[in-house]
DNA sequence: CTTAGTTTTCGAACAACGTTCATTTATTCT
DNA sequence: AGAATAAATGAACGTTGTTCGAAAACTAAG
């Protein structure tokens, strides 16, 4: 069982090898390093130096470990609006930061996105965007709305963007296939959009979304 | 070995139990039986009639068979801007589309998110949003700018519209932790946020969006 | 009708995964 | 010293995706 809710400090027993920030952080090392679908309990355990079972005394799942790196990942990404003036802007601020924080992680947006993180970093960030745009004037139904439409968009975008980052060896067929396609005669606005796909700045495009989706804000 | 690529059509040796199309087929029902998470080859090979290792003579890998699926789901769709006037609301007509063509499938976002399939209905269906764009009046490179806007925002969108639908008891606790975060008094705005989030139709928020994405098209 | 040839399915296995649990180890309090 | 306690160990369990030799089902030639 999970003696998790130690609410005084343990006097008592063999000490612990390791705990669940040390756990989090050596996870997100191994995300980086391995990717998300190669982030195994095991290599997990070898890289904190410990046994498999005994990360289950820190996290009851590796749903609940991964909760914690998306928790993790949000850290700092509050603040992003701070010293920032006019409250569109800092609503930008926010999602950028965000966007930078994925970005940051490899697999970032797939470990967010699979996972609902309740802990003060996300609640946090989503306290502050709903703020900025309360302060843009928005009421507490149109500033949730827009909060949603932001960080669906986000989401959504370094998602694709990181998929598109690892078209190593996996992708490489699909490419293949998809060249194929596009020289085969159909799909001629396809072939034309495929020329202007190199130079894209995705940075750009995804402020370009920003800057629609607050368009109506003041 | 894959004997796929068979041009002329098979005449000698053992005849087929199926074909990769009703494996897709049954891959998809299945889907909403047991959803993404569940979705295992050997369910899928006795939902077939056939053993786990026959599946492999359809599709070289679980995430070939995925894509497939991914592929087979936006059937249709391209002609979702069939009699609409207007190259805008063409747009928004295809974006649409594609919601509830994801909506339709149990877990359809992630198994959409998580492939890049390349087959005709895919670059079908991106072909016409490029061209209800182009429509528009957008040169080819903004047309795919916004072509990848509109996709990642919707991709986002029903990713996290799906993840709410399935709160079931995987997310009760994560639930339940956050309204005693709520009531602790910190994240005011949150608060009440959430007093508006019954009777949200996220529909409507997505049609928001995308007229906000949209909004500078003529 | 038999037999050789061909294509596909079968069935059993493999390694790796997340997870569990009785046992052992390391520490503190009496 | 010895009981009590808390955590780590180490070995397992059931599944998973995937592979591969052997068997089966069919067609074409003898």
């Amino acid at each position: 069982m999970t003696a998790h809710p130690s609410r005084e400090p343990r006097t008592r027993g063999r000490p612990p090898a390791a705990d669940p920030a040390r756990v989090t952080a050596a996870a997100l090392r191994l995300l980086d390093e391995v990717g998300l679908d190669a982030l195994t309990m095991r290599k997990l355990a070898t890289a904190v130096g410990v046994q498999v079972g005994t990360l289950y005394s820190y996290f009851p799942t590796k749903r609940a470990l991964l909760t914690a790196m998306a928790e993790s990942m949000l850290a700092g990404c509050r603040d992003a609006a701070e010293g920032v003036t006019g409250p569109r802007e800092r609503v930008v601020a926010l999602a950028k930061s965000l966007r930078v924080a994925l970005l940051s992680y490899r697999d970032g947006a797939r470990v967010y996105a699979g996972t609902h993180a309740t802990g003060p970093n996300t609640l946090g960030y989503a306290e502050a965007l709903n703020g900025a745009l309360r302060e843009a004037g928005l009421d507490a139904s149109a500033a949730m709305k827009t909060s949603f439409l932001v960080l669906h968009f986000a989401t959504g975008h370094v998602l694709e963007e990181q998929a598109a980052i690892q078209s190593a060896p996996e992708l490489s067929a699909e490419i293949a296939g998809l060249r194929q396609a596009l020289r085969q005669g159909d799909y001629p606005h396809l072939a034309e959009a495929h020329d202007h796909l190199t130079g894209m700045d995705l940075g750009e495009l995804f402020e370009e979304g920003l800057r629609l989706l607050t368009a109506e804000l003041p």
